[in-house]
RNA sequence: GAUCCCUUCGUCUAGUGGUUAGGACUCAGGAUUUUCAUUCCUGCAACAGGGGUUCGACUCCCCUAGGGAUUGCCA
């Protein structure tokens, strides 16, 4: 069997996408499940698009959510370079093979007239493509009019009347008539090639076993298996994989909202939840588990388990799956996680040992690092009391509790959850009051809310000072 | 308009001729907890429609409908 070469070609025209990093996931566990390898390879070929920083971005990204391809740019092994900008002789080349051999030709159409074109034959309710017109130009018609400067495209002379059966991985047969596919442009008038070719002749020469691609590829796969066929290539495996869609069921895209890595990461999305959530938008693991790392991933991916059908994405389920990461992962972890968090909250979190105490605590109640520094609020500055707690307040029984807790503070040095505990209960013993009617005054004393994290562990997490603090000003409440 | 792809709870999905159609998120109820959150339990909720094929269809075939993608010198 051949050897699995698999690549991820993103466009520099912005950020990873929630649908790239599927793919290039999707890309990533099938090459290491089948000790193949993974390729990184930019497809730069629309100048106008390029987007400045773009790659680097792309790269980082990938490496954030822990997707590394062995084989790049900056990684060559010897199939590069890796930038498609950077290959231009070779689609060059092969272009001019395709003219030499018929299977291509120049066209001299001005926008002008392609644009007339596509409007009559929409009129008339036909196909729209281009009409062959520049097919009958002779040789030396071409030649004189390069030689005038006339500006040029090259397209692919395909053919009519077939028959384009292939294979699709996912799909399996898939059929599309011959005449119901384009003449497409494969050199454009600035010299680049566009996607059609350069993808073509990189997958080629870079051997790639298998093509994963969003599906959205799928009605022009004739074309590229046109060009496979005339240069006498062998076709790789294709696997169109299910679109990611928005709510509305269209594709996913930045008009709907930043679906970006980043932006996730930034909202404070944790990259396993990421990589979790994204792997199962169109494949699921044999048994019901929905709760997997990479390594499982690589040890259970197959093709046969995608689905065909899109997905839409759901971010509740995400929220949910990324609390879980949150409660789950290693506690020191998640606590350099929420770090910039609160940095850019503006809390002061020189303290770690404190700080560490009010992340464990804190991780119970959040989805998102982003929501850390709102809920942990009340663990840094004076209490924002609620409506009701601050009636609380006004009550007497509370005063007798505040009182009777600053003074059994002050007789204390350091204090933690569990001694916390004890004198609370020794206090609710001592002052005749049970319960709720205890406990709740003590918390809205404390946090300015009825309801919140244990007491013990808020008593532990502020420390004696504060508590008595917070303690005598709920007595001038 | 044309071509192609797709169609199981609201959403992500399991299911490959015989199942009480399973799981997860959401939602509702309950248990635990001084409270809230977590956790656990229970519940609501689906095979787009119509024809076939078959002893038997969610599963196979056809048609219809719906959705999506493509139809660029963007990828």
């Amino acid at each position: 069997m051949k050897k699995v070469r698999v690549r991820f070609a993103p466009s520099p025209t912005g950020l990873l996408h929630l649908g790239g990093l599927r793919t290039a996931l999707y890309d990533y566990v099938y090459a290491k499940k089948h000790k193949g390898d993974f390729i990184l390879r930019i497809e730069d070929t629309d100048r106008n698009r390029f987007v400045e920083g773009a790659i680097e971005n792309l790269i980082s990204s990938l490496q954030s959510m822990g997707i590394d391809f062995n084989e790049g740019p900056e990684k060559d092994n010897g199939y590069g370079p890796y930038i498609q900008s950077e290959r231009l002789e070779l689609y060059r080349k092969y272009a001019d093979q395709l003219v030499e051999s018929g299977k291509a030709y120049y066209c001299f159409c001005s926008k002008e007239r392609l644009d007339q074109i596509r409007e009559e034959q929409a009129a008339k309710k036909l196909p729209i493509q281009y009409d062959g017109f520049c097919k009958k130009l002779t040789k030396e018609e071409v030649q004189q009019k390069i030689a005038n400067g006339e500006e040029y495209v090259i397209r692919l002379n395909m053919p009519k009347d077939d028959l384009f059966t292939f294979n699709d991985v996912i799909r399996g047969e898939v059929q599309i008539d011959s005449s119901q596919v384009d003449d497409q442009v494969i050199i454009k008038s600035d010299g680049f090639p566009t996607y059609h070719l350069a993808a073509i002749v990189d997958d080629h020469l870079m051997e790639i076993s298998h093509v994963l691609r969003g599906e959205e590829w799928l009605p022009s796969t004739p074309k590229h298996i046109f060009i496979y066929e005339s240069l006498g290539w062998d076709q790789p495996e294709w696997v169109h994989l299910p679109l990611i869609l928005n709510t509305d069921k269209s594709k996913l895209s930045k008009r709907h909202g930043d679906f970006s890595v980043e932006a996730f990461v930034q909202q404070g999305y944790l990259k396993e939840a990421l990589v979790n959530f994204v792997a199962l938008l169109g494949w699921h693991p044999q048994t019901d588990d929905e709760i997997f790392d990479l390594d499982k991933m690589i040890e259970e991916f197959s093709f046969e388990r995608v689905n065909k059908a899109g997905a839409v994405f759901d971010k509740t389920k995400l929220d949910w799956m990324n609390g879980l990461y949150i409660r789950k992962l290693d506690l020191s972890h998640i606590v350099d996680l929420a770090k910039p968090f609160f940095k850019e909250a503006g809390v002061d979190i020189s303290d770690s040992t404190k700080f560490e105490h009010v992340v464990s605590c804190t991780r119970e109640y959040i989805n998102t690092l982003k929501e850390a520094p709102e809920f942990a609020q009340k663990f840094y500055s004076d209490p924002v009391f609620t409506e009701s707690a601050a009636e609380l307040m006004k009550n007497e029984d509370t005063k007798t509790i505040c009182s009777y807790m600053i003074t059994k503070l002050e007789a204390l040095e350091t204090i933690d959850a569990p001694e916390a505990k004890s004198m609370l209960k020794r206090a609710s013993k001592d002052l005749k009051i049970k319960g709720k009617h205890f406990f709740m005054p003590v918390r809205a004393a404390l946090i300015g809310e009825e309801h919140g994290p244990d007491i013990p562990l808020i008593i532990e997490i502020l420390g004696i000072e504060e508590c008595k603090k917070r303690f005598s000003n709920a007595l001038n409440m």
